[in-house]
DNA sequence: GCGTGTGAAACAATTCACAGCG
DNA sequence: CGCTGTGAATTGTTTCACACGC
């Protein structure tokens, strides 16, 4: 605990604590992990083993208090705060995504939008005017920012990338079709459509 | 080869078949193991295993034939040919799907869009009439689709998604933020911007 | 009895390291 | 030489099965 929990783990997470939240909506109070599992598509035994990488939540021949496992996991994952974005494009996936309510739902806040095409800077998008890339650092600094939404063209990405970290970015979220390479202590997820139809399409 | 690769295995090859299409149009003609892992963000030894699952297709002391090993991807994940999509859901994020370039640049080409909105019905979005889910199996049969991207709201995408496997859907692509519960030779994507963001803070 | 938490066992994925071939 | 393809070794993940406490 002390160390990292495997990273699979942690993108089992959030899919915990979007069921348990929509129980704890729902007013159920006590899960099983048959249950709980069953909703989320893991075993019984995986769930319990993934929780006890981090502590012990749940009570013998019971199960697990629906509001109490929810507040534990979204302490763990850090997410009982607000989180501060930068979202960086303003095409039209940037317009979708400065838009898309499901990130302020779940308290991700785009503060900042940031594109480096000239007719695009100055203009608001999302209520947010589009800023120059030019004093990146400063401004992540200034809204305090620890993560960016990368949404520029797979030909730009990597150079973008690149000038996130430089700027102090450790976390990011890439929907550019590129797999970027970045240094380690930078923590990516990618979106990738075209890549998870193609995975898709194996099958059929 | 018989039976199947693993899944990881499987979500890998369209990062190797991204980067080998780039390497192939700015026409490089070889590359090793080494260099198209590092590109990827995986160990040589790995990709060279996840390629033998398949055939041989280096040559020895050189490394592999970029457009061959590119042809050869396509072949194994059926993306040598054109699909059809259906788009269920034509409201914010329905329209961005609609015009998201990339998939059509990848030749996964939205088909037809459905909607049970009264209110959307028959209107026109991306050049295709909303229809109603009515008819559904006939619809994706009379079109030859065998793939359907789901953006519904969370809370209606449970009962949609057995709609579809009820008309016969094996392969979709989930943009609701919700783990489906579908039998299991329906093969599911899911594109979870908020789980991948709560998996980054978790290292903050 | 029921369901968690957890060592042990089984299984899966990755890396190592080298034979073999161009 | 250099680099692939691949068994063997290692490392990581999941499942099993049961002691323990409610």
């Amino acid at each position: 605990m002390s160390t990292h929990a495997p990273d699979i783990v942690v993108r089992r997470l959030p899919l915990y604590l979007r069921a348990l939240t929509l129980l704890a909506d729902r007013g159920q109070e006590i899960i099983s992990s048959r249950e709980l599992g069953r909703r989320v598509g893991v075993s019984a035994a995986q769930l319990r083993k993934d929780l006890s990488l981090f502590g012990e939540f749940g009570r013998q021949g019971l199960g697990y208090e629906v509001v109490y496992l929810r507040d534990q996991i979204r302490r763990i994952l850090q997410v009982d705060r607000i989180w501060h974005v930068a979202l960086i494009g303003a095409g039209a996936l940037g317009h979708a995504l400065v838009n898309y309510p499901t990130f302020t739902r779940w308290d991700f806040f785009i503060n900042t939008v940031f594109d480096n095409d000239p007719a695009k800077i100055g203009t608001i998008i999302g209520g947010l005017t589009v800023r120059s890339m030019d004093r990146l650092g400063k401004t992540l600094q200034a809204q305090h920012i620890e993560i960016a939404i990368l949404a520029v063209p797979a030909d730009v990405a990597q150079q973008v990338a690149d000038d996130l970290v430089e700027a102090g970015i450790k976390a990011l979220l890439n929907y550019a079709p590129i797999s970027l390479v970045l240094p380690d202590d930078v923590h990516v997820s990618h979106i990738d459509p075209v890549a998870s139809l193609q995975a898709v399409t194996y099958y059929l």
